[in-house]
DNA sequence: CGGTTGGTTGAGCTGTATCAAAAGATGTGG
DNA sequence: CCACATCTTTTGATACAGCTCAACCAACCG
């Protein structure tokens, strides 16, 4: 399923890194600070690899025997449900984590969405590293923190009836993922396909499709081909948004 | 809000400990085990609480200085909403952990649902202790990391539109968080207020009480007075919850 | 060019939110 | 101890929003 891991001969490529709301101090980026020496650590015990999309990373129920960092393009972890649905729990971007297992195994499945350049850490390697050096841990702890926040953002999002109030808020989601300023910047990349937004946003593919029509119709944001977004009115996004 | 914290004169109250299932090895219970030190420590610099229902202990926005453990009764989570309404995010009960903050503030109001005894650790000695012990830090990685996964199954939980179907699931959860057996222990404490129950399932206080009225009148669950409800048929809520 | 995958649009149905009101619990003070 | 006021829960009738089924359109690919 997966192609075997490659380790680079020459280390002339970035160094994993972790993106996440800091637990303390609030700091103008956010993005959580590794040194330069636990950032090397990582890539020690890291295995870069890159791989096409639509791979299966691993499958909920796998002994987990490492976790990933995402360095470039889009994984989507799911589980697939009895009715033969499926629940998207998150799309992992750049400095993302996954893989967290729960009891030695993972509890769901993580699929390459485009094609994905990731770090494999072992997790024996990284629960030593972790025991050692308690700064690097917490950095972790603070970016399972950060999920965890999303998962609940999230939640929230799932909590709402209307379907274009649903697709706002994953939109308002993906233009902060890609760090858009609040004014520039309002062309949002949408990786993923539109069947995949509707298991994450937990409307049918066809409440979706109607959803981003009257977006349009409205003028808040228009879409242009299938993976490409641009907000054309963010304070009417805005005011969609936070009118939960 | 809050009363004054008191130190007990005399520590035969037990320490704290949390619950969780471990990241890596299954054991039995579920419980990650903090060694007799580390219980100590926590002991040392928490400061035992109790507070009637209702407590408010901090609200949404508020500074972070620090973290609380459940030792006995049941916590509310939640966010209010523009529209009135409230997103409930989690229960916490015995062995929990709440008030992680983002940025230095807590990004939801915590509310004493019934009569709780806690541990409050205060923020700046917790992190010495965590930076120092990167054993204690691992169980708090692998509580957050549990805290993760309720709020992933919660966002299944509300991708369901069928309200029996939430009920269930919400019935199985708090049954299994009190640690119900396959077979006895039917009955199941339920200290929140259906109002409580609609905010954390999403759905309209009356649709819960329909959906209540539907698993007692098909056999599967007895609902007792307002805090008390009797699993009957476990197959059929097994059924029920999975039937996704 | 047919086949496949992904996306849009339309018509009807189901189930939940909503509004409204009654019934049941709870607590208070006379 | 009862009567009253308040809060919580239940029950009923209606409307609306999204799901489902189904057909259609577009792009991509050998």
């Amino acid at each position: 399923m997966l192609p075997k891991p490659t380790r680079p001969a020459i280390p002339l490529v970035p160094a994993p890194s972790l993106r996440a709301l800091p637990f303390l101090k609030g700091t103008a980026q956010n993005t959580v600070r590794l040194t330069a020496r636990q950032r090397d650590q990582l890539m020690t015990i890291g295995v870069r690899m890159k791989v096409p999309a639509r791979t299966v990373v691993y499958r909920e129920g796998d002994a987990a025997h490492a976790v990933f960092v995402v360095m470039e393009g889009a994984v989507k972890c799911y589980r697939d449900l009895h009715s033969g649905k499926r629940a998207l729990c998150a799309f992992l971007f750049s400095r993302d984590l996954f893989g967290l297992a729960e009891d030695e195994h993972y509890v769901n499945t993580a699929e390459a969405a485009t094609e994905v350049v990731m770090y494999r850490l072992p997790l024996d390697q990284l629960m030593t590293l972790l025991r050692r050096d308690a700064d690097l841990q917490f950095q972790f702890l603070s970016k399972i923190l950060h999920e965890l926040r999303e998962s609940q953002r999230r939640a929230i999002l799932l909590n709402r009836r209307d379907a274009p109030g649903r697709l706002a808020m994953f939109l308002a989601v993906m233009a902060s993922r890609q760090g858009a300023s609040a004014t520039h910047d309002a062309k949002v990349a949408l990786p993923m396909t539109r069947s995949d937004i509707a298991d994450y946003t937990g409307l049918s593919l066809e409440s979706v499709s109607r959803a981003a029509t009257q977006l349009q119709r409205h003028g808040i944001a228009a879409f242009e081909g299938r993976h490409h977004a641009c907000i054309l009115d963010r304070a009417r996004l805005a005011k969609l948004v936070s009118a939960v």
